[in-house]
RNA sequence: CGGGGAGUAGCGCAGCCUGGUAGCGCAUCUGCUUUGGGAGCAGAGGGUCGUAGGUUCGAAUCCUAUCUCCCCGACCA
């Protein structure tokens, strides 16, 4: 009997042992973003803000491509704009942060206070989300049918007091992007909601490697305020579901509170039909939760800030010029191939300290591949090549490849594209295995959601699809045992059985899972 | 916002019960020796003990308030 060698891996607390721990440690260690010390608010580190740069890059495209324009609206909302859509400010009242006054003065303390004859005459709002100033602006730039229609973005930084934050996932601030549009009717608005659900789809698979599964939520997780509300939902390790973007159908409840209309082909003064929709630094934990393993993330090429990081094994010695020579040609010839239909990213890393140190700390960042070129490898034209997605060889070690250096750059944009499809593979193999179709009843679902089991995934039931008081019921139901509603999967077979809720005929089918 | 836990060097922690002027491991710095792969030895630097009050001759330690983080709930585009 062989001894079975044991891995010595990067994180010091694995996915099985602590799920909620490991995520922590993940940010921590691949340099992500740290507390601020504001509540619930975080520190972007380079790493991570330059992932969200990569996404805002790539997302940004998709956006203009459709031939949506970028805009800027003010941070700060007048009260009154959020007091003419009701439901809209009932679902975010509970959460609003509250400018009241304009000036500080001395407290008796020898501290700060607000100068109490600086309160404003009416609060400013904080925007936890920008519905109500993008209308009143709609109201003025659209006056007939011929400027519609109207396709606006904005990223921004928007603010939401949640009781109970988490890194990324859920932040009192965070970063996003929020696309606005105001159309002509029905039709075309829900066009558009679609289309930006799409392009969310896409984005998440094709960019950051991370399956969805796009439908419209139930009634009870609608945006407040809309019509419908449609969203992507991602599959995390431990079997939670992320919704990773949205979008929504307003209708013409926010285009009447801001009186957003235009003359029609008729003469008629007519409502728009309005849209928003949005995805935000919450990718970022998504990406995180789908591709991260116990030696800490690896991110997708495409988002990853360098794809490709050479690591010279300097000696403090007279090799240690050639070698650094050697290896600037090589970045320099990695640095003109193309992956992705961009340039690829290469650094070479010549910070001071051992190659073996620094490569522990890029393995944790998950950069995609890392060349560790020693001066052998400078004399003999080779590299050795550590592929982030298949990081350990039979003999627990590092699994480097050696290969000569023309093969590897002739290979590299190949080898970026293969990580990334290896990725969402793996991501969508293990999600698939996690969803399953043939529960019937409660006692099923609640079977399937024990207490005693691991991770459980995805549970896609029919259901008959109630509304009000009776949607209500089945939302404690699902409550009592943590569970929500995600939405009902776009391409989902068609009924045909009994709601196990109500007991009518079902209509549709649902996605039920624990949730972020 | 309710319940529980925690804030002491960059990170992880001990010390607190029983008050006496701050310690360990890793990391960092310096030197030497090593090194085709997550080095060894020796020495050194680094801390208003979350913050603000209080008790006391004396507070990391006791008391009060407050801030921040983690876990579980409630809430959550």
């Amino acid at each position: 009997m062989t001894k079975q060698p044991t891995i010595k891996h990067a994180l010091n607390v694995t996915r099985d042992e602590d799920f909620a721990q490991w995520y922590q440690s993940v940010i921590a260690e691949a340099e992500l973003a740290e507390e601020s010390g504001v509540r619930g608010c975080m520190v972007i580190k380079p790493w991570g803000y330059g992932i969200w740069e990569r996404i805002q890059k790539l997302m940004d495209e998709r956006i203009k491509e459709a031939g949506v324009e970028n805009c800027y609206f003010p941070l700060f909302i007048p009260l009154s704009y959020f007091a003419k859509e009701a439901d809209h400010v009932e679902g975010f009242a509970k959460e609003m942060a509250v400018v009241t006054h304009h000036r500080l003065i001395a407290d008796p303390k020898g501290g700060l206070m607000p100068d109490p004859e600086a309160k404003l005459e009416e609060p400013l709002v904080v925007r936890p989300t920008s519905e109500t100033v993008i209308g009143a602006a709609m109201a003025r730039w659209i006056q007939s049918w011929r400027d519609l229609p109207l396709l606006t973005n904005q990223w921004a930084n928007v603010v939401r007091w949640e009781m109970r934050t988490r890194m990324f996932l859920r932040t009192s601030e965070f970063l996003w992007q929020e696309g606005h549009t105001a159309h002509a009717d029905e039709a075309d608005a829900m066009a558009e909601t679609l289309r930006a659900l799409e392009m969310y789809r896409s984005f998440s698979e094709d960019v950051l490697a991370m399956p969805v599964i796009t439908g419209p939520k139930p009634e009870n997780e609608r945006f407040p305020g809309a019509v419908a509300t449609y969203s992507i939902e991602a599959m995390m390790q431990d079997g939670k579901a992320l919704q990773a973007g949205t979008s929504h159908y307003l209708g013409t409840g926010f285009a009447e509170a801001a009186g957003i209309r235009y003359q029609d082909k008729e003469g008629q003064q007519t409502l728009c039909h309005t849209t928003s929709w949005g995805v935000s630094t919450r990718m970022i934990g998504g990406v995180i939760m789908t591709h991260g393993d116990d030696d800490g993330l690896r991110t997708p090429p495409q988002v990853a800030p360098q794809q490709i990081v050479i690591l010279p094994m300097l000696r403090d010695n007279d090799g240690d010029e050639a070698l650094l020579a050697y290896c600037e040609a090589l970045r320099a010839d990695l640095a003109k191939q193309s992956a992705f239909g961009e340039r690829v990213r290469v650094l070479l890393d010549k910070r001071p300290g051992k190659a073996t140190q620094k490569r522990w700390a890029w393995v944790k960042k998950g950069v995609p591949l890392i060349l560790e070129i020693g001066g052998r490898d400078a004399e003999g034209g080779q590299v050795s090549v550590l592929r982030r997605d298949k990081l350990w060889n039979d003999a627990a070690k590092a699994n480097f490849v050696a290969m000569s250096q023309g093969e590897f750059v002739a290979a590299a944009s190949a080898e970026l594209e293969d990580i990334e499809r290896a990725l969402f593979e793996e991501a969508r193999t293990r999600r698939d295995a996690q969803i399953v179709r043939d529960v019937t009843d409660l006692d099923g679902l609640a079977a399937y959601f024990a207490e005693d089991r691991k991770f459980p995934g995805w549970v896609e039931m029919q259901w008959s699809r109630p509304t009000g008081d009776a949607l209500d019921k089945v939302v404690e139901q699902l409550k009592a045992l943590k569970l929500t509603i995600r939405n009902t999967p776009t391409g989902a077979a068609p009924a045909d059985g009994t709601c196990p809720f109500t007991g009518d005929p079902a209509v549709e089918r649902i996605l039920v899972a624990r949730s972020y």
